[in-house]
DNA sequence: CAGTTATGTCAGTCATGTTGACATATTTTG
DNA sequence: CAAAATATGTCAACATGACTGACATAACTG
């Protein structure tokens, strides 16, 4: 194990003379630790993605249809900040294919609700389990405190204005499976 | 502050009769942090990139010349894991526009050694500052152990195989820019 | 009924990745 | 030294997943 431990920290180049103030050093470390680890993070998946000719965008859309059963087309819009144009293309493919299947909203038929079939959940829950398995190696290195601290760290890293909505989806989200799966 | 610190975790759903092992529920709050996370946090350089007309790619090219003043096309290659073509579209548009220059190796002189101009440091380290913001604001939510925390969970999730590479790549960089600096 | 809303679709463009083939200069090797 | 290997660049074609703009349909709402 090399030195994780030992912050090089940015020895604060001490501001010789004068002038503009000496704009502290970059965390280099946590940028360049998020990028490969955001990259390895999503790896896994993609690799079971491209046998069946999919993409991060069939994953992405999977995930959060799995995770929020009924959900409406345009609160997934709004999750995933993309167009409709360009979920569309996607969603159309995993209807085709029979892992997400839509169904008229009860109250307004204009909503189409979406829904993962078995099929669906199956890779949905596959690929959870892949990235839930580097997620867990990582945790068990950090001692008992770590989930905390990680989830402390990735939320405090959440745009403050949409951070009690993201938290508020993920908490949503547990209760919606857990009533799915008892329904 | 929503309930962060009251782990959800998973009641691992009593393993009823028999059967399978009961397969554990996905770790959904640290997948889905980081999905939003990540986004965020390439979405501050992303606003700046587009007004000069970049994308992330030229960000990453611009960063990794930058932390590695000197460096080889082939390891810029191999850090970034994409192809000759992919990096030759961007790094031609960075030189073009007198971001980054090459020198020939002193050694060998097939060699095209990668060095940022002042104004590609510029802009790196404008870009790096608006990542640091954002991170520095997240582990002072943290407490003293954040950064510490933060380092070990992300060089946690790399790949075991890849990961005293990185860390090692991070450490130099940060010698070679010391040296760049001084020298 | 008129206007708004939820969703879908067609067409074109852009950014960024890929393969494959080939070119050029330089170093290394038999 | 000639031949092979290496470092880099470039052309062409293609895939994915974003975008904008325009328009269509059905259903809800006042």
């Amino acid at each position: 194990m090399t030195d994780i431990t030992a912050p090089p920290e940015a020895e604060r180049e001490a501001g010789s003379g004068g002038g503009d103030p000496p704009a502290p050093e970059p965390i280099w470390d946590i940028i360049e630790l998020l990028f490969f680890a955001y990259r390895d993070f999503v790896g896994d998946p993609d690799h079971v993605l491209a046998a069946l000719r999919f993409g991060r965008a069939h994953h992405r859309v999977l995930h959060f249809v799995n995770r929020n059963p009924g959900m409406k087309v345009a609160d997934l819009l709004d999750i995933l900040r993309i167009t409709k144009q360009s979920l569309g293309r996607v969603l159309k493919q995993l209807i085709d294919e029979g892992y997400v299947v839509q169904q008229e909203g009860p109250q307004d038929r204009r909503q189409r609700l979406l829904f993962v079939t078995a099929k669906g959940e199956a890779l949905a829950m596959r690929l959870a389990r892949l990235q839930t398995a580097r997620i867990t190696r990582a945790l068990e290195e950090l001692g008992p405190t770590g989930h905390d601290s990680a989830r402390r760290f990735l939320s405090a890293m959440i745009d403050p204005r949409e951070r009690e909505r993201v938290l508020r989806l993920i908490g949503r989200s547990d209760r919606l499976r857990q009533a799915a799966v008892r329904g």
